[in-house]
DNA sequence: ATTGACATGAGGTACGTACCTCAAATAGCG
DNA sequence: CGCTATTTGAGGTACGTACCTCATGTCAAT
């Protein structure tokens, strides 16, 4: 009993090959109670297309836009090449993907980058950008071209976006918190929390939720305000040095942004280092030999290839057309210790 | 410039297409000089077979086998379902596969089950089993029968399976160990060890990563010798209860083996619940429950949905003659807690 | 009954590859 | 040189689907 075929389709619905074709891809010229005894057909023999034969007639081909910023954090980079690698063996999925960086100080140049797309030579975009009043518009004019549009990362919930591709990011703050109370234990002290930006969203969420966990399941722990680093080395060296020698009470670091070679590097020299519990996030080359050395508790991360891979399905299926299957593109919280680093 | 195709080989390598088509699927009757000029052409022009296409026309289609014991742990039904599952997406991939059962106690049950394979009618063979000689005896003979064969979450080396899917159970282990290390913290105790059986070779690695990082890193902790329970229900609670009762020196246990429901449900009504951390295996709905409940403190788990794609693709490969991208079929030892549970 | 709008059928070509047959060209041999 | 064995070319069909054209069928309103 191999597939049935439209074949099959016409044969059991009695009609031509050419109408079962006209059902199937919802062209017009087909009485409601035709349309209903081929899809009667297709539910008694279990049709389903094949859809690489369907791509192979339809000579159809994807091409996706990734648009990420410049900033010089190893996740960025980790990302391009999860990019470069999911394309690899994309080749038989017809897909083609380019890759548009803006600088993360210039929202103009990601507005200007957005504004070149065009409905004509791209179908669908995948972006990784702060939520700005910008951002917001030029997302909106691409939807109005039809272009499907995913969030990477960092969800940008306001601007009518098809999907989010990425972890949620409070639960991922709470994932940090927990682990954060259980490795301190029940001494008492300070936590310090080093963001990146209160405007990247992902970064505020994370506050969120350590916050909540912290007040809630380990209240002798006092948590701090947060520092901002707008990603810069050496802006978080001098605040993490300063910190360190005006507050003896630090028991814990917790760095939310997307880099961490900055604060890594201070503490791999400081005296109390091993009285510190530090937790970031995103496994990079960086965290990686940090957790090797002991210096990292643990790094809350999200699986590149796995968020790319799914940005690719997603935007497939959006520009198909097609529904997908929120359950298998959840992506999941990952901790990551010294021992199940890969 | 789309993508080329085997005219276009023909035409830069100046043959005609029957010999390229000669070339590219190794038929014989072309002199060295005629394969080394297409081959040429087809580095030249970064030619890659489109696989669909390929397939649609050579009416290629997988069909594998799944063999798994019938134990009584929700971790096997959920590999079940993650199998079904994995089959709906899967008619696009022309991969069709079974799943055959054979009782847990019945070494025989097995061989049997695996002597009725063959090489006419299936295409590629995922087992998950204990090593045990007879197990041995079997696979060989499907191996001699030319049947790709991949280990399923418990490996067996000495079989000459051609690869092994599933997490490094060592490296599992010392995952455990850490968390139970940390979460205790500098308190001193005993731990206890329940496992499933010592013939099953993913237990025993388990076992031996927990005591390597023990003994390391945190000395003050007493492992005890294992207890065998056989994924039985009542034997745990038994063995459990005792030794609950006996050493009030217990400030954590470790759960082994694939089941934890009979374990859960004893600490559930114990009275140093709170004192004491657990640690299990494998993500089930009633490991779900217990982080949940605040009864469980870590789940080490691997996704079952990964392992059963990444059987799919290697038996495909395999079955191809293709090889695989091991850095891709990796599978993660993921840590789960009360905060990132999805 | 005629007209026109719409519905359907029949048949074709195409996508990129696999695989077949048969004839023709070529190479290697004595 | 001729002979045979091997290599190559030409052309076909097939896979399952998409999409096209043109002819014919049906139906309701006039």
């Amino acid at each position: 009993m191999p597939r049935p075929t439209v074949n099959d389709l016409a044969k059991m619905a009695g009609v031509s090959l050419a109408t079962v074709d006209r059902v199937l891809n919802a062209r017009p010229g087909v009485r409601e109670k035709t349309v209903r005894r081929v899809n009667l057909a297709i539910e008694t023999l279990g049709y389903v297309r094949d859809v690489t034969a369907a791509n192979l007639a339809r000579q159809r081909s994807y091409r996706l836009v990734f648009v990420l910023p410049d900033a010089p954090v190893q996740f960025v980079s980790t990302l391009r090449e999860a990019i470069a690698e999911s394309l690899k063996s994309s080749v038989a999925d017809r897909t083609e993907a380019k890759i548009v960086t803006f600088s993360n100080g210039n929202p103009h140049a990601l507005v200007k980058s957005l504004r070149a797309l065009d409905a004509s030579d791209t179908d669908g975009v995948a972006i990784f950008a702060p939520e700005t009043p910008h951002v917001r518009d030029a997302i909106a004019r691409l939807k109005a071209d039809g272009i499907p549009i995913v969030a990477l990362v960092s969800d940008l919930p306001n601007t009518g976006r098809d999907h989010f591709v990425g972890i949620d990011n409070i639960a991922a703050g709470r994932t940090a918190g927990f682990l954060m109370g259980k490795f301190i234990g029940n001494t008492s002290g300070s936590v310090m929390v080093l963001v990146s930006s209160m405007q990247a969203r992902d970064n505020v969420e994370r506050r969120l939720g350590f916050d909540q966990v912290m007040a809630g399941s380990f209240p002798q722990v006092d948590v701090l305000p947060s520092l901002e680093n707008h990603d810069d080395e050496d802006v978080t060296t001098r605040l993490i040095t300063d910190m360190l020698r005006d507050r003896p009470d630090i028991v814990g670091i917790y760095a939310v942004g997307h880099g961490s070679r900055a604060l890594v590097n201070v503490l791999r020299d400081h005296e109390r280092r091993e009285a510190i519990i530090l937790i970031g996030h995103e496994l990079t080359q960086v965290t990686r030999d940090a957790l090797r050395e002991d210096l990292m508790d643990a790094v809350i991360s999200q699986n590149v290839g796995h968020i790319v891979r799914s940005a690719f399905r997603v935007l497939r299926a959006k520009s198909d057309g097609l529904d997908i299957f929120s359950a298998q593109e959840r992506i999941r919280i990952e901790i990551v210790v010294r021992e199940n680093l890969i």
